[in-house]
This record gives C-alpha cells, structure tokens and sequence, in this order.
DNA sequence: GTCTATAGTAGGATAGAC
DNA sequence: GTCTATCCTACTATAGAC
C-alpha cells in the first residue's frame, strides 16, 4: 500500500464513511472533499456528480459487504451458525469503519428523488446478494423451504438494519440475530 | 367537514402527503407551500420552521396510526389475527393517502442531522407505541414470553416498513406478515 | 392571519491556469 | 489530473403591507 493513495481513492474512501455516517443527503460534497484532501474540480473530473460518486462509494462497500460476510461464513462451525453468520458480518462490517446508524443502501434509496435509477440499482444489487446467498446457505438447513426461509430472513436482516434508528446498531443486530433464530429453529 | 379547512391544516395534510411520498430532505418547502395554497410566511407563523411543520405532521400521523391500527385489531376475530392485525394495518394506512414507500418516521430518523432531537423523538414515540401494544397483544397468545415474541415482531414489522425500499410496498407487507405468521406460530 | 416580495445562504457544479 | 476562484441555482426564512 503506498503512504498514500491517489486522489481517486481518497475520494471513494471519504465518501464511502461520510456517506455512511451522516447520510448522503446530509453529506455537503464540501465535506467529503476536505476529508479527501482534494479539490472540488477532481471529483467532478473523476466521478461527474455527487451522483457518480455515491454510485461508485455503494459499489466499493458492495464488495467490503461481500468479503466481509464471506469471511463471518467461512468462520462458522457448522451450518446454522453459517446462516445466521451475516448478523456476526453486520456487527465486524459496522465497527470497521465511522460507526453508521443506518444501511448505506437503504439511506441511498430512501433519499433518492424517486426517478434517481442510479441508488434503486445499488440496492437492488444488494438485495440480490442478501436474497442469493441466504437460500444458499438456509439449504442446508431448510431443504426444500430454503427459498421460504431466506424470504424470512431477508425481512429480518433488514429489520435489524433498520432498527439501528430506533435503538442503538449492537442492540439492532442482537435482536435481529436472535429473531432470526427463533425462525431458523422452526426448521430443526 | 367545512368546504375548505383552515390555512393550518391544510399545510399539515399537505406536509404529511408530499413528506411521506418524496421524503422530507426531498420535499422543499414551497412544494408544500404550492400543494396547500398558501403563503410561506403563513408557514413560519404558525410552524416556526420547516422542521417545526414536520413535527406537528409527524404528531397528527402518529394519531392517524394509532387510530388505523386499533381498528384493524378490533375487525379481527381472535387472538392471533388481532396480533398480526398490524399488517393489516399498514396495508390499510398505505392507501390511504399518496403512497409512500417509507416509513415517515424511520424517514424522520435517518434524514436528520444526528443531533435534531426532534426527528428522533417522533420515532422514539413510534417505537413506544408499536412495542407496547404488540406487547398488550401478544400476551394472549404467548404468555409470559409476550414480551420476547414482541421484540420479535417489532424487527419483523420495521423489516416490512424497510422492505418497501428493495421492493413495492404490497410485497413488503405480505412478506412481513407470512414472516410474523412463522414466529407466532412457534407458540401455537 | 394572510399576502407579496425579497433577503440571505448553502450547496452543487464549472472555467481556466498550471 | 489537479488546483484556485467563482458562478448559479434552489432553498429556507423574513420584512412589511393589508
């Protein structure tokens, strides 16, 4: 890793913990071209928009979410633990970096002004993701319900992530998990 | 029901329509201003500030939630269908009025700059009233374990609110309620 | 209480030099 | 590609007359 990253990065890595933490809408571009240490001139030649940036800083945690979750599957022993691990992968992607109240998905397109395709596409990739791999992994649980369960879980995890407003995120995700047990053992 | 209500309350169905629809960050003032057929100086006179008007449309749909859920509970003829009787519920506030894809309250919460209490206050009112009478209602049907299988459903139910955001509204309900249906089900 | 008109400001985006 | 400086729009809020 060189001492320090170019402009480009530094940009996508400021936007990517201002966004999370303050929200997008309440994210002035002032703020993340300060953290980056860059001029408002750069980010407009790299990203085109305030837009562009956000879809590249969504794209960028997309992949951080998938390797994080990766990582909290392939740590589990068995497989329930596997199923339940992406509330583990909540509680390490939070802390990893600005603590944020709130999905950086869900914020992008609950703030979007409605014909905005650019955050709906974002977090129909995530969803996509949550829905693809929680049926793989609630197969070896559930068997032919796999597809039933995963819809479950899928409401589950983003009751937790959305909880995170009405209570503190440790306390979101700990509840999550334990709903989500309580559904996974109707399938013991 | 006088022909036309009074500059006041037209302001607040006005905000309650346009905030629950495009969101409040997303909704500028004069949108409001356009719908309601008044000045904005009528606004600030009796709202004080945008924010102001948000609070007191807040507080009237806090009431208008309450009274849409109480009657779903008591059109349901038994324990068990009053308890998941909320989803009945929110398919019944939906339409309502404009349809909203988001919970104007979670909306609330995560467009405010962290430290307006008065966004958050208005959820934390949200969540008192939801995790007391899902309490109140799960007693009959699990027992000394109300308690938990509420906190259950409280995830289940904000997880239907959210899942409005990844798909449309109808299928966010029907989902919440088919997951909430499984949960109670494990104190059958 | 309500209106017309306007002030003040913040935020997104661009022009042009290096 | 990057910087400095600036423009322009859109928004919240207010002043003053009726």
């Amino acid at each position: 890793m060189t001492p320090r990253p170019g402009a480009r990065q530094r940009l996508l890595d400021a936007a990517e913990e201002l966004f999370a933490s303050g929200g997008f809408a309440g994210t002035p571009v002032d703020a993340v071209l300060a953290r980056a240490g860059v001029a408002p001139a750069t980010l407009y030649a790299h990203f085109g928009s305030k837009t562009g940036l956000q879809a590249a800083a969504l794209a960028a945690r997309l992949r951080r979410w998938d390797d994080v979750w990766s990582a909290a599957v392939a740590a589990a022993p068995d497989d329930r633990a596997r199923l339940l691990a992406v509330f583990d992968a909540l509680d390490a992607f939070g802390t990893g970096g600005t603590p944020s109240r709130w999905c950086a998905f869900l914020d992008a397109a609950a703030g979007a002004p409605a014909d905005d395709g650019t955050a709906v596409a974002a977090l129909a990739e995530d969803t996509a993701l949550l829905r693809g791999r929680l049926r793989e992994l609630a197969a070896p649980v559930a068997g032919e319900d796999a597809a039933e369960l995963a819809e479950h879980l899928l409401v589950v995890v983003t009751g937790a992530l959305a909880m995170a407003l009405r209570t503190d995120p440790a306390r979101a995700t700990a509840q999550g998990r334990a709903t989500a047990a309580a559904l996974v053992d109707r399938w013991r």
